[in-house]
DNA sequence: CACAATTATGAGCAAATACTCAGATCTTGA
DNA sequence: TCAAGATCTGAGTATTTGCTCATAATTGTG
């Protein structure tokens, strides 16, 4: 029942410009469709419907309902890893505080478009076995990569590096996704410069 | 579709004692349930079964299947607001730092009976504007409250007390959450040093 | 233009599931 | 003891919804 190994890759590869149209049509018209109605009711005949295509059409790119979902949150994920990678690649501030900001600030960038998109897209993607091994190992990289910058950094004093990097993390995200996605948002200025003072404060000792 | 208001107040009172008996037994097996397959998958059927009673017996109970799980929240946040109710009206700690560690201590309590079915309380509680209005009740009042200690404390320093009380109830209760429904759950007393102190040095400035 | 490959259509099927109801069974109180 | 009310039963209904497939329309190619 909750262990059969369903298909989440495309059906069939575009091969003409309006089959990558359509694709493209689904997906954005299923980012509305999920974040104004939920996954549940986020049926596929309404996402079609908004999409302006046949449900048939929906099936020739998607094998089933969850992959869309699937490939909504990747892409997320990838958006999000790719900037991530982009600036640890590049020159990086050197105070903790700055550095913080710099990461909190992608952070909160990635969740100022659609944050209730992406609040249904983690509430959901325990339904797959799939997803959620992507998620973990998403996280643990960023919790990996966030210790790797405290260990390094002279001015950081806290007890357990682990538990510090890991607490970093899920406070990150999740604050961002919570505040964010409430009826009355925080602006999202404001919560970059507290949540940066709690972690810097934080992480200083 | 979406805007059908439907009961959610039991069906009838019980009467007897079997009766009330039945209604615990169905509670339990829906938490069970619940926090095993998740709201979607845990079907009606499924936690009469559990229950060891008919799926008409659930129906003389419940109205339908949003009222269980809105009476479980309730519980939860019922449970949580006396907690806390019997904490602000005894003695508090003088220093901050005690002060903050009692209330992420109730959290961190609260939370460690069945994390898997706390989080999906909170993620399928969206589903009702009922329950989305209690919630944002329960919030807002954990908010004003935290506000006040914040002002009302010598050691505090913050640029924006609204903000930081925000941030503060947002961090504790999402961490909280996350951290201890994970596979591989952080411990539970590290998770309360390390939050107590992140919390403390943000708000003593 | 002709023909094959690709893409689109949407009525309808199959399965899942929330919920009903007519009647059986148990409990209470006099 | 026994009737009335309370509780329980579970096969069946109504509805929803993910998804298929036979067919049509469109596009690329020689």
């Amino acid at each position: 029942m909750s262990s059969d190994q369903r298909r989440i890759q495309p059906r069939k590869q575009p091969r003409q410009v309006r089959a990558e149209l359509t694709r493209q049509r689904i997906l954005t018209a299923a980012a509305h469709v999920f974040a104004d109605h939920g996954y549940a009711a986020g049926t596929t005949n309404r996402i079609a419907e908004r999409a302006g295509i046949s449900i048939g059409s929906l099936y020739q790119y998607f094998p089933n309902k969850d992959a869309i979902l699937a490939e909504l949150l990747t892409r997320h994920l990838d958006d999000g890893t790719a900037a991530a990678a982009k600036l640890l690649a590049g020159p990086l501030p050197e105070s903790i505080e700055e550095l913080l900001r710099v990461f909190v600030r992608l952070a909160v960038e990635a969740h100022l478009d659609d944050p209730h998109l992406l609040r249904m897209l983690l509430e959901q993607a325990p339904r797959s076995d799939e997803l959620l091994e992507r998620i973990g190992r998403v996280k643990r990289d960023m919790v990996g990569h966030t210790r790797d910058l405290l260990a390094g950094h002279p001015e950081v004093r806290v007890a357990d590096l682990d538990t510090a990097a890991r607490l970093v993390i899920a406070t990150v995200e999740l604050a961002v996704h919570d505040l964010l996605a409430e009826p009355d948002p925080i602006d999202a200025r404001r919560l970059e410069d507290e949540m940066v003072a709690m972690l810097t404060r934080y992480v200083k000792g």
